[in-house]
DNA sequence: TTGCTTGTTGGACGATCGTATAACAAGTGT
DNA sequence: ACACTTGTTATACGATCGTCCAACAAGCAA
């Protein structure tokens, strides 16, 4: 007869990124204030110590969290430019307008970027991760802005109001999903990207 | 001889007064993970109990504070636009730029809006706050917008884009004062308020 | 001066925090 | 079958958290 296993052993990035999802969770149902080590610990189903031994604190654990779902939105946004084929303008389309679409648009998100805004003033290391994936995010849309032909000397300026503009759409849009619907901000969306590009 | 007094006692509301200033300077240096109802209390020069006695809770005084510093924000705005004089197009114009100007745009003042936010998805009486607080501003944009001849069938959509991208223009400038400097967002801005108006 | 109201203090309370660490066990190589 | 490595557990520790409350004293009225 063999005994169950008491816990088993995982690989070192499966378990991080196991960590990495609970933070996640914790952070979209408890909120920033509401989020611990032992919550997280216990939304993983492992113990206490364990996230210790991955992440040197809660902060660099919720940098982490930040820099995985950046990544899960910048591959969703990429997966929106494969399917929009080749015409220049319908890419920068649909670059804009997956922003307010699943998995981008959605209030548990939402809470990882907060938690994460929260600590780039006080941080220089979070400060540094969130300029690498700001300029990330604006160098991505100045490409496509410069495929559609906006000339190079305004490219800067339209990729800052762009980014701006969804940023702040996709904001309110997390914040009170009743002021206005997902369809509504990415029609909105549209409308200005018209005007602006 | 007549022994210095404990303590003085103050007017109620000029003491709650000095608690939300207290935290909102709190929050600017420590961010939100820091705020404590002992820090704040040392920072406002008080014993810990009267926090408590002002406020329910560290999330009703975080709340408070908010709603002061929003007031303050628009005076300001409000302010500037008894100084651009009467013409509907100069008065839109000051509405914006102002976003862009002291007091408004200050990192300081990040730290409130941020912690605010951080309470909004958990906490229904906040939410409801925050509903309050962004109808109203855009209430005020779309009747600036009218005044400049704004049909009626588009108030909604261009008060809440050029909502948007303030509120992203801001957010950027004042997370990383460093990536584009508060007169280049103020151009930028208006700029594209060119386009969208 | 005396008494009353109440803003204010300062510490106690239990809960929870982040972190450190010794003991344990799962998986791997020998 | 055995030892070894190390991922994992469980607990303990001191610090700090939010809350509470009895005692104090400042200011006002009589």
């Amino acid at each position: 007869m063999t005994a169950k296993p008491a816990f088993t052993r995982e690989e070192p990035d499966a378990r991080r990124l196991s960590l990495i999802a609970a933070c996640a969770r914790v952070l979209a149902r408890e909120g920033a204030a509401g989020t611990s080590v032992r919550a997280i610990a216990v939304e993983a189903g492992v113990s206490p110590g364990l996230v210790g031994h991955y992440f040197a604190g809660i902060d660099a654990l919720v940098a982490s969290t930040y820099a995985h779902v950046e990544a899960r939105v910048s591959a969703a946004i990429e997966a929106a430019l494969d399917s929009a084929g080749h015409d220049p303008r319908a890419r920068l389309d649909a670059f804009v307008t997956a922003s307010f679409r699943p998995p981008v648009a959605s209030g548990e998100l939402l809470a990882t970027w907060i938690a994460f805004w929260s600590l780039v003033r006080t941080r220089a290391e979070i400060a540094r991760q969130h300029d690498q994936q700001y300029a990330a995010f604006r160098a991505r849309l100045e490409a496509l802005l410069a495929d559609c032909g906006t000339p190079a000397e305004h490219l800067r300026r339209t990729a800052i109001s762009i980014t701006a503009l969804i940023d702040g759409l996709w904001l309110e849009l997390c914040l009170s999903p009743q002021t206005f619907a997902p369809h509504e901000a990415e029609s909105i969306a549209r409308t200005a990207l018209d005007r602006l590009a």
